[in-house]
RNA sequence: GGAGAGGUGGCUGAGUGGUCUAAAGCGCGGGUUUGCUAAACCCGUGACCGGGAAACUGGUCCGCAGGUUCGAAUCCUGUCCUCUCCGCCA
């Protein structure tokens, strides 16, 4: 979230990034409520001031009556005080309220405007592919070569669930490991995260764990939420946390499970797994400062390409409009793969994204940092993106990598990892 | 799951009802000494919400939430977390 002292001192900025984003947080209502808690807070802190006075006086008093006199003093002293303090604690609660549903500030060469003003900047070092026959979806592509089992997936766990069979098994592993050697080479520390968070990390990080339109599944009977993505765990790792200036940036990435509710989510761009509750994905996060986080984010962006173009796969850059940045993003790139069987001739559809968070979920998470030689801590910036999400890279490259005789080849980047150049119907 | 111990400033850690305005050490900042560095010594060092042009000043904060009391880091209740041992288990 963003400070309430610079949302009170910057009231028309944030107004009008509100309203870039598409946001109807209430900058007045918080405004006229900041204005009677600081009104509350000075009569709290003068009835605790004379409340302290008479318990120091109590000491000095000189015989039993008088004692008892000031005791009574500040009985009623600590009574208005709890009256005065609950109205505090209830105005206080209300401009958190308020806060959270404020965005963060947006970068200012975000595009502007809804979905359709986001822009395309960059395309991957392939081109489109051509077929000499009709290129199938992945679905059928799956079906043929033994690769799913949505069916299965639906008995055992509802729609949206499904089995990897046989050589999907083995793209996912290869997958995992192919976009780990690259990060661990370029110095991210490797992990597996936890699948489940405790819903405070949740709402640290942006996500909301329950309401009617949370993407959140939560467990019963505890405070615990299934991570949508390890963007979550990993930014949660430092909670809570003060860093030195020399230990940035921090660089993690993270194998998890990713379970979304979808809710509201149906249509033809939901078929196979394009949508769906559960998937795997490799995650990279940064603590940076400030001042770094810029480049970050562009070399985030840039790993994410050169893990695509390495795949052989066509793609293109978009930079997200800012009605379509979500809460905690100040900026976002999307890559968006070629998928052949998508829609009548081929779409590009959304592979990975990575963000710019800058200081809106250290704030929440109280991870800070002390530069050399100055007093006080600032806010770390964070940054998120995917390196591969598995169940849409499974997409890109069945629908992109069939041949005419039906199989699918491995591109040559997995081959290793595989074990095998091309997966045959069975 | 059972038993026990514990959560205090950036870190370690003392503190069992008022003089806690939280000891001490480490770290950090400044200074003295000094070929440089280091060491030694001295001084200073928390966060948050307010008032004030400033000097300065009021309040809150000892995991979290309640309670007792004029007064709570300290007593009581609940809760979360961590550690140790036992049990169970892949």
């Amino acid at each position: 979230m963003l400070d309430r002292k610079f949302v009170i001192d910057n009231a028309d900025l944030v107004k009008q990034n509100c309203a870039r984003r598409g946001s109807r947080a209430d900058i007045d209502r918080l405004l006229a409520l900041d204005a009677q808690r600081r009104d509350r807070q000075l009569e709290v802190d003068e009835l605790n001031r004379r409340a302290n006075e008479v318990s120091k006086s109590i000491g000095k008093a000189k015989d039993a009556a008088e004692r008892e006199a000031r005791k009574n003093e500040g009985r009623q002293l600590r009574e208005q005080t709890a009256a005065a303090q609950s109205e505090l604690d209830k105005l206080l609660g209300e401009i958190d309220t308020i806060l959270r549903t404020i965005p963060n500030l947006s970068h200012p060469r975000a595009p502007v405007g809804g979905e359709d003003a986001s822009v395309e900047i960059r395309r991957g070092k392939t081109p489109v592919p051509s077929f000499d026959f009709r290129p199938l979806d992945h679905v059928e592509l799956g079906e043929r070569l033994g690769l799913f089992d949505f069916e299965g997936g639906a008995k055992v766990a509802g729609h949206g669930f499904y089995f990897l069979k046989n050589d999907a098994v083995l793209l996912e592993l290869a997958l995992q490991r192919y976009a780990l050697d690259l990060l661990i080479a370029e110095g991210f520390t490797p992990t597996i995260t936890p699948d489940l968070a405790r819903n405070e990390i949740l709402q640290g990080t942006g996500y909301i764990p329950r309401g009617p339109e949370t993407q959140i599944y939560s467990i019963a009977d505890s405070d615990l939420s299934l991570v949508a993505t390890a963007e979550i765990t990993l930014g949660g790792l430092l909670t809570d946390t003060i860093l030195e200036a020399d230990q940035l940036p921090i660089k993690v990435c993270g194998i998890s499970h990713c379970y979304r509710t979808e809710a509201g989510a149906h249509g033809r761009a939901t078929r196979g797994l394009y949508r769906v509750h559960q998937f795997t994905k490799v995650e990279m996060f940064a603590f940076t400062a400030p001042e770094a986080s810029d480049a970050i984010l562009d070399y985030f962006c840039e790993l994410e390409c050169r893990l695509f173009d390495g795949l052989g796969i066509a793609y293109r850059v978009i930079d997200t409009a800012t009605g379509d940045l979500g809460g905690p993003a100040y900026r976002k790139f999307d890559l968006e793969a070629w998928m052949p069987g998508r829609g009548e001739q081929g779409e590009f559809g959304e592979v990975t994204s990575t963000s710019n968070c800058t200081d809106y979920q250290a704030r929440r998470l109280g991870i800070r940092f002390r530069r050399k030689g100055e007093k006080g801590t600032t806010f770390v910036h964070t940054l998120n993106g995917t390196a591969i999400a598995i169940s849409r890279a499974l997409i890109a490259i069945l629908e992109n990598y069939q041949q005419a005789d039906g199989s699918v080849q491995v591109p040559a980047a997995l081959q290793p990892l595989v074990g095998k150049k091309r997966i045959a119907p069975l």
